[in-house]
DNA sequence: CCCTAAACGAGACGGTACGTCATGTCTTCGT
DNA sequence: ACGAAGACATGACGTACCGTCTCGTTTAGGG
């Protein structure tokens, strides 16, 4: 802890056998069966080299995922903002019912975040704000084009939005599918839109 | 689990003392710093005890949150759809950020249910599907006195309703106020309200 | 360590089941390569009962050795102070040849009892000090029996008799043989024999 | 050890500075807790150069104690055996005592030696044998001015003159002091003299 | 006097064992 | 006879060193 280990000297090899093993193992026993001894013999890395890095089991997953989950993070802008949140609403569905990003996706957000204060805060800045700024900024649009109105608090709709999806993920019930989210959007657009 | 221990013999006294014992400490150091060891050690009882009648130290909590919390289980039922949805949301917010029943109740929904199967189900039973249930029946009598529209989906609904709380649960962040919820009441009770 | 264990409740069968193996592990690889985790794994018992009861390899290896030489402890006396002398040395010597116990022995004596001053303090007491007071009570009913002069030093000739065994088993040389017990006995008692 | 490094090229300060750091971490905190990472850490030296020139942290600690006490190595010759051997005897003990030298030589002796048997080799050679060897020159030459008898067996001899030191050595005594060990060079003496 | 091969510091790496903790089961003893 | 006390096998924890292995950086010798 005192010294933080140089970056520079990291072994690309090693990171890579560790991500992947981490996600391979969630996959399979499921997260609370993944453990850093597990993770270690796996990827043939001894448990320092994963101290060395990490804090915790936690920290790799979280790395791992957003390692295999950052190529979608866009917010499509077609300038039809009712198809616009549809499809990303379905991305985000998606990833959580990806069986490779799904089981770990949940631990994190469910689990660690709220066991782990510190990791709580990495998950948040790595998987969260950004998305929840892109929504932002897609909202804001729409406002300035005159396809929402412009008073509405845009916390209140995120959680609009977003809300449904969380709720059923708690209580593990099926996610929304496509014409369930459709009706969302319309609910939800049918009070915020413009006349 | 061969000899299933006989109910009636059962020491009230040693019940009592695991169900405090079990949110006291849940409440001084957190839900994951709570172990069976911990609660036999501050109830004065055997391990084999707690084990005796409970699988894990979920069940325990979900004993003694369900203990501590069944009294404010009821659907208020004032004739205005507005106000009783308005309350009931209020008191759900209140059971997360109780000092005594918001920790033990977001480890149960968010952390035990995501895994341990089995305890998912019995949380689902005792602590959301009577609620449910209530809502149905509250928003059902809604419908039939033309308060709010008969086609519409109650499980849409619901989501929207709670999908809110749930969504800023998971996502740490602060649950809504009151003034929060009137809007949340407010916006969706705008789309299914009787024209 | 707050709570001493409760000797009653021991399980006598993981406790010979540890011994046995210790002994065993030190015969097979030497005393190097004994590690708590293989005499755990060697005795099918788990490393928190040895950690229980003992408070390092060389305790438990000790206490095997304890019991495995116990019954050679006496001296013996016959009336002939070298006859006896002879025999006792032969023993000694025996005890540090053995199979069984040599090598133990000589981990305790030369290696353990130099690295850690708690186990050395043992291992005086349990394998030293009884011997050493046979010794000088032998040694005194000698010179009662005027067979010794009696203002003879018998620290320094206790010195004398063992000093040849000890320093041999310091340099790794042979131990002395019979023959070469005989002689020590022999220029050793000539300068301390009545005239 | 494929590459046999270049002794040319060596660089003395860094084999000082090992040396050095070694006894001194020896002194300070005893041979049990020294570590080869200890000893490059004080000496600003990497692990790898320590590795590359020594096979052990014994065998640095033997270099360094060969170092530092070669200058006591010769047996007086006097004329007077007994005076010679008490000289001797005492520089012997003063080796054992001394604050620098002592414990890396007892840990040599008692431990490695019996732990590490290529290492026990070089003890032998480069502390051991060329002191017997002097001894026995000194004994031939005592024998040859008549004032021991000829056909005493020196082996015997060598351990009854050294046999006491390195018994209370094992046993953790107080080594002889001065006239401890003038009784021992009397009594021994007074068996192989000229009559 | 530079050039180059080496030895060097730094320290990451795969390992082994450490000593501790909590789990869930089993045993003993006191009441 | 019950039940608290707690010993037990299991298995993961996070740490300390081991001895090996790159990395760039001195540094010393032979051309």
């Amino acid at each position: 802890m005192v010294n933080p280990p140089n970056e520079q000297r990291r072994n690309e090899k090693s990171r890579r056998a560790i991500l992947d093993a981490s996600l391979e193992l969630c996959t399979e026993k499921g997260y609370a069966a993944v453990t850093v001894e597990g993770i270690a013999a796996r990827a043939g890395v001894s448990k320092k080299t994963i101290y060395r890095w990490w804090q915790s089991k936690g920290a790799v997953i979280l790395e791992a995922v957003v390692d295999a989950a950052d190529a979608s993070t866009d917010f499509p802008d077609t300038g039809d903002i009712a198809a616009d949140l549809h499809a990303q609403l379905t991305q985000v569905v998606r990833l959580f019912e990806d069986p490779r990003s799904g089981r770990p996706l949940r631990a994190l957000l469910l689990i660690e975040s709220h066991q782990d204060p510190g990791l709580a805060g990495q998950i948040r800045e790595l998987l969260v704000d950004s998305r929840i700024a892109t929504f932002n900024q897609r909202m804001r649009r729409a406002q300035d084009e005159g396809q929402i109105v412009a008073d509405v608090d845009l916390d209140v709709v995120l959680d609009q939005f977003y809300g449904p999806i969380y709720h059923r993920l708690v209580l593990n019930m099926d996610l929304p599918d496509h014409d369930y989210l459709g009706k969302i959007v319309d609910y939800v657009l049918a009070g915020i839109t413009q006349g």
